[in-house]
DNA sequence: GGTTAGTGGTTGAACTTTCAACTAGGAGCA
DNA sequence: TGCTCCTAGTTGAAAGTTCAACCACTAACC
């Protein structure tokens, strides 16, 4: 049998999921400005601060929570668009590396100040330094608990 | 100028974006056992419990986050499956109703009880009580900003 | 060397979402 | 009545995403 939630548990996941997903819009929204979602900035970021500015596919992917796939389809818009490049690998003649151009490194350069406001203005400033605590707590677990759990399914990502 | 993230608020942030993100996906598969997506079950929920199972669909796009234009498309797949169905408005005759069906009332009181359980083991199981608080606190916080921020700009969704 | 299973990555088709344009009706006012 | 502007909702095309199949290569084992 299954516990429906208490008043106080529903309001908490009720502002939750409300809040996050707006959070989630306006940043993207805010990211557009300069021409990114936040998918892509966060590939573009990844590789910003992954040495020599290059990750392997899988890595990326992995890290920026995209599917292997996804992350393909995109990379050959952020190609297009001359923020990235692929190179081929030759210590694993399958694998591929994605690395950062030059005028992607432009880009990022350009908009994470801007981000790193948003980011701000909508969410860290409202918070106080013990529910930034509180929250990192929360969500380290929350985080580690779904980890856990995909242990035998995984599949793709 | 913009301030770059102390350590402290960047581990709130990473922690929450990574958790946040991987924690919808998951509800989102559990969801998918009953051939609903998050999106979905929160369109037939809210029209569950309005009166009389009816609402406009300007209303209902607002209630569940999506855009009109999303909403709108989303229903014609919802109506095919006879979950849902459109009926026009006479007050106002621009307007229509969505109407869930007896199959799509049906489909939430199964679908209901496993996403519950899918909530609170992923989520909700994970925190005491303290922390419901401190969460609901935030977020409302976080949303209000959001809501503010939004009049103005507003456009569609 | 040959076989088999697994990994890294890409692809095309199906599906979903967004964007901007559009229809149609309401509201205010001369 | 006729004008203008606004709101409700839909639409089609473009862009993005998922899914399953696929190729090319590596790894393990014989």
């Amino acid at each position: 049998m299954s516990k429906w939630l208490t008043p106080g548990e529903m309001r908490a996941w009720r502002a939750y999921i409300i809040a996050s997903r707006r959070l989630y819009e306006a940043l993207d929204r805010d990211l557009a400005a300069h021409g990114l979602s936040m998918a892509d900035y966060e590939v573009i970021t990844q590789l910003s601060d992954a040495p020599q500015r290059r990750m392997r596919m899988s890595e990326l992917a992995e890290n920026s929570l995209l599917s292997r796939s996804r992350l393909s389809h995109r990379m050959k818009v952020l190609e297009v668009a001359g923020l990235v490049q692929r190179e081929s690998c030759n210590d694993d003649r399958r694998g591929a590396f994605a690395v950062l151009t030059e005028k992607g490194w432009q880009a990022i350069v350009a908009a994470a100040p801007d981000h790193v406001s948003s980011v701000r203005a909508r969410f860290i400033d409202l918070l106080h330094n013990d529910e930034h605590q509180a929250l990192a707590g929360v969500f380290e677990r929350v985080g580690e608990k779904l980890k856990e759990n995909m242990v035998g399914e995984c599949s793709d990502n």
